[in-house]
DNA sequence: GTCTATATACCGATAGAC
DNA sequence: GTCTATCGGTATATAGAC
């Protein structure tokens, strides 16, 4: 409808995404998600098909986001190499970690071709855009000759995921600005 | 005791390890513990205060395990950017995810001290240990003296942790090994 | 040391009134 | 569309017999 304001079922996405990054699927039960969208049961179960359902959608959108977030800084103008840099410092919540990545160790997600398509479409999208960004790079002479892009572009993605792992291990932020650090001088060779 | 064979407490670490391993503290439930240990509910509370105290003693193993992998990888002869090179080689069962760095993401544990010691204390330790080597590579100069030890450890490790998250988002062994391989291209400029 | 029985709470969903 | 009542199942732990 047109000019609706927010609804019930918008706050029980809402809840849903912010109890999912926080607790996972497992944690996130739908009592929880119900009280923090201040909405009875009957609500819920009448907006959607279940905690499921509710789940795929939730997924669905915040991997949206993030992506849209990755592209704000890939797509700006500029040297190739710059742009992957750019992304790199794109400001994070270490300590909250990745809200699509954590989705990879709950073995429900994992299993469910529905709940993880979100998670893998994101991760597929990122790799291969960085991917053509440091071939782009590469053929710039920005790299070195002998980086695989296949291979760069996954680590670096691989870095940001487990910056958040750090992060969140050893209670302490900083561990994902220096995981990022030290990902930028390999690749840049101390001119980034 | 001595000579004491399988002993019930040490089928429900087992039993213990493993769920932790695959579901987290969350999805690790008393009673599949006991199930998988094929042990009854009385036999776990006589040798652990409960859930908790089991998982505590089960962390401490786990992680005290894969550290004496990586030493072994770390601490063998040779140019010290070779040993770094080696422990990115050793093998890990990628789809399986870190029996140590998922524990990350379950809030119960983060939120622990007793639980999350064991992951703190692993991660603190494996990155000063690659720090070290990091640091002898460059006074060999062996990698760029560009390159800050104290960042490019950190990035080392979290290259492996999100090489884990990678593999089990796309369900794809693969990507563990793209990582791996790109951040050893990046580390040895082509010459690992 | 190990077992079965029991307890309290929460999980995820359904039923049916309004 | 939203509410409350209710359900069968499971989570985590305790009690007490053997």
């Amino acid at each position: 409808m047109y000019c609706q304001g927010v609804t019930n079922r918008d706050r029980l996405l809402e809840s849903t995404r912010a109890l999912l990054w926080e607790r996972g699927y497992i944690g996130a039960s739908p009592a929880a998600i119900q009280q923090r969208a201040k909405v009875g049961q009957g609500s819920m179960y009448h907006h959607f098909d279940g905690k499921r359902g509710l789940a795929v959608e939730a997924l669905t959108t915040t991997a949206q986001d993030i992506r849209l977030r990755a592209e704000a800084a890939l797509d700006r103008p500029g040297p190739a190499l710059d742009r992957v840099v750019a992304y790199l410092r794109v400001e994070r919540e270490a300590l909250r970690g990745c809200p699509v990545g954590r989705m990879a160790f709950d073995p429900d997600v994992v299993a469910d071709d529905a709940l993880r398509g979100p998670v893998e479409g994101y991760f597929s999208w990122l790799t291969e855009r960085l991917r053509q960004l440091l071939e782009e790079a590469r053929t710039a002479e920005q790299i070195a000759p002998h980086l695989a892009p296949a291979d760069v572009s996954v680590a670096v993605v691989a870095t940001i995921q487990g910056g958040y792992v750090l992060a969140r291990a050893l209670q302490d932020p900083s561990a994902m600005s220096a995981a990022l650090d030290g990902v930028i001088a390999l690749l840049t060779g101390g001119k980034g």
